[in-house]
DNA sequence: GTCTATATGGGGATAGAC
DNA sequence: GTCTATCCCCATATAGAC
């Protein structure tokens, strides 16, 4: 709330600021809650990852449920803002799919541990989305919309346009959580940018073809 | 090992028999393991769930690391079983691309929680699953191999054939991982019969639309 | 063969020292 | 403001009672 007027005088090597350590915290975080989900998480582990002892990593937080909230919500906060029909001004349906589809499979290749934390909260039953489904669900009903309309005028061919959303979800988010098992099959890693290129032409192609787009 | 000549004279109502509970064991465990992973899982909810104390359940399992192996080899002898290419007689590339779906499909559907749990073993680093990687691998060669030849053939469009095996395995798996969000995105049970059949019908023609299939 | 009482360690969190 | 010593609970596992 109050400016505080932080000094910032910061020694290389001397003690880190209070902010550095709150970053550390929260990567290291994001990486435990990411590996094994709220209950599975030990506050222990993430003061390891932060270079901090159990007790000091408790003064930082105010609790391990918190902490989790924070993470969260910026996981949905950045997901709702990210993945809307029609981003980036793009304008003909093959546009709007293509770049869907090339937002949601980016930030699963460049956030994978964030993305993961949703995967695992899903499965432990999800308590904790609870707040944040009213949004989502209005979200994913603007482009249930959009492509009702494309299927009403023939543009793709007829289907339900809930189901097609959730394939393009399963299919772009399969490579953060499945990462482990694509970089075995593909014996590559996922980081590598010709890679990303194929992995995104590929599914861009799979679903424009799956839906019978034309343009 | 040895013939024990079990009595089994179970009069109803009284003391269960050993197998029976082990049978509450194992669907605790993986009703338990599905939701929170191998470390987030707790013998004491698992022996909850199994209507028993937590040093009752001691005694009939070895330890928790080995009752989680055991449901976990349960899961991957089924699946290595269950999703060959060509299984129950099919011929052409169609139907063989269908009736793979449709199984893979059918199994996330009927066996959500014992599915999950392969997916909470990834997302915590896989190390557990190594010993089945070897074989898991031979299997999805011998698809790959199919695929290809399909693809020089010209029966199916150009594409990377593990590409789309990565593909099918996300749009499956979705079903039983994603329950939560997809029964809330449609409105209704996954296990609403129509819900399914519409469900398998959409994904088949998504698949083979997908990779431009002539018969 | 079955179950209980108990050991031992790690979990999250805090009161109080610096 | 920062960190440590410590609390209390729950975790897994077992020795020994029935």
């Amino acid at each position: 709330m109050s400016a505080t007027p932080t000094p910032a005088k910061q020694t290389r090597g001397s003690k880190q600021s209070r902010k550095e350590i709150m970053d550390n915290i929260r990567a290291a975080a994001i990486s435990e809650f990411s590996q094994h989900g709220f209950i599975g998480a030990s506050t222990q582990a993430i003061a390891e990852r932060a270079g901090l002892k159990k007790s000091q990593l408790h003064y930082y937080i105010e609790d391990k449920e918190s902490l989790y909230a924070e993470v969260l919500g910026q996981l949905m906060s950045a997901w709702s803002k990210l993945f809307v029909f029609g981003a980036e001004g793009s304008c003909t349906p093959r546009q709007i799919l293509s770049d869907y589809v090339r937002q949601k499979l980016e930030f699963a290749l460049d956030h994978p541990e964030i993305s993961r934390i949703f995967t695992n909260e899903l499965l432990s039953g999800g308590s904790r989305l609870e707040a944040f489904w009213p949004s989502a669900l209005s979200i994913t009903q603007g482009k249930v919309d959009r492509l009702q309309m494309w299927v009403d005028q023939g543009i793709v061919r007829p289907l339900n346009p809930r189901l097609l959303i959730m394939n393009i979800w399963a299919l772009t988010q399969y490579y953060s959580d499945y990462a482990v098992q694509a970089e075995l099959i593909l014996g590559k890693s996922l980081q590598s940018p010709e890679l990303q290129r194929e992995i995104l032409d590929e599914l861009v192609s799979f679903v424009l073809a799956g839906c019978n787009l034309k343009d």
